[in-house]
DNA sequence: GGCAAAAATATGCGAATTCATATTATTCAG
DNA sequence: CTGAATAATATGAATTCGCATATTTTTGCC
């Protein structure tokens, strides 16, 4: 398979995108991450479903905005995700009656036991990764990341670095 | 707008998601990156394009496979990026001598220099997080991320927590 | 050397996601 | 109370993305 001159170690740490922080976020949820998200789709769920259940097993009867922007998804990709979830009987839509034009969702009995079912293994999937890692590396990690995310949400009015001319590079347009 | 009953204060460490690792690391990488993704768009850039410049201007003439592994997306769908690219005059294909399976994929001048631009830019932008993060802290972060990034790469036989039956929940093929 | 198996990339198609906008409901000024 | 402005959600077209598989080249065994 591999040849000798084909072990070109890539070294995360000499170049820019190895200590680059967006890098290393993505990357490391994007790993941490694979194995349960496989796990989600073996029982018939999408992630973006499970995302749901998650957040509605916290909280029941929220927005459709509200979940939207918790669970990192697009409105309108989640008023799809709905339609689908409730067309599988783990949600159902009620709108709100102060104020008709909030839709609320609701799990099911159905999707209240998947839900509920589904948070138990991530927490025991979460364990294990703990248990990785060097004692109290954990909490110290979670504090970070939420202080990013803390930092971070919509509307800090955070531009980023300076900005340049914007540069045409189409050779044909997109 | 919002009314009174309205401010439903959503307080993410009360449940289980707002101390879930793998949201929090999600949650922080999505915050985190939008307002630089906004920055890369307005180049004229998609953001998996900005992915490959940063991974090309570290090492320049790498594999497609290997790119696509480090750039945290599918092969298939790098192909067609790099297609685009292409087309774009940022970079060009050349088949590797030895193995002409392999395509490396090399920058051109103009690729190389917006990417030059692009990674000097993210530093910039990688310096005002961590001016806003606890003195320490982000290199704690880093490490913390480097560490989860190593212990769960493809292919470390890691299962996922004990999983029982799936289930079937579809009312309609999906 | 010739052939089966594996590796690297590309391709076609279907699913997932986004974007712009339509629809419906509420608020608020006058 | 009427109409303009805003808010919340839905809808449809267009893009992006991923899966399965085809294609090309290399490897290894006989």
């Amino acid at each position: 398979m591999a040849k000798d001159e084909d072990r070109i170690e890539i070294d995360r740490n000499a170049g820019f995108v190895g200590d680059y922080l967006l890098y290393l976020l993505a990357a490391a949820s994007d790993a941490a991450s694979t194995d349960f998200h496989a796990h989600v789709r073996e029982q018939g769920l999408r992630v973006p479903e499970w995302r749901i259940l998650a957040c509605l097993s916290d909280e029941d009867g929220q927005m459709v905005t509200q979940l939207a922007q918790l669970a990192l998804m697009e409105q309108s990709h989640l008023t799809k995700i709905i339609d689908h979830m409730a067309s599988k009987g783990l949600v159902k839509r009620r709108s709100d009656e102060r104020d008709r034009r909030r839709v609320r969702v609701f799990l099911t009995a159905a999707g209240r036991a998947l839900g509920a079912r589904l948070v138990d293994e991530a927490q025991a999937h979460e364990e294990e990764i703990i248990a990785r890692l060097r004692p109290g590396e954990a909490a110290l990690l979670k504090n970070a990341l939420k202080h990013v995310h803390a930092l971070y949400r919509a509307g800090s009015g955070i531009t980023p670095a300076p900005v340049r001319e914007p540069v045409k590079l189409e050779t044909r347009p997109t």
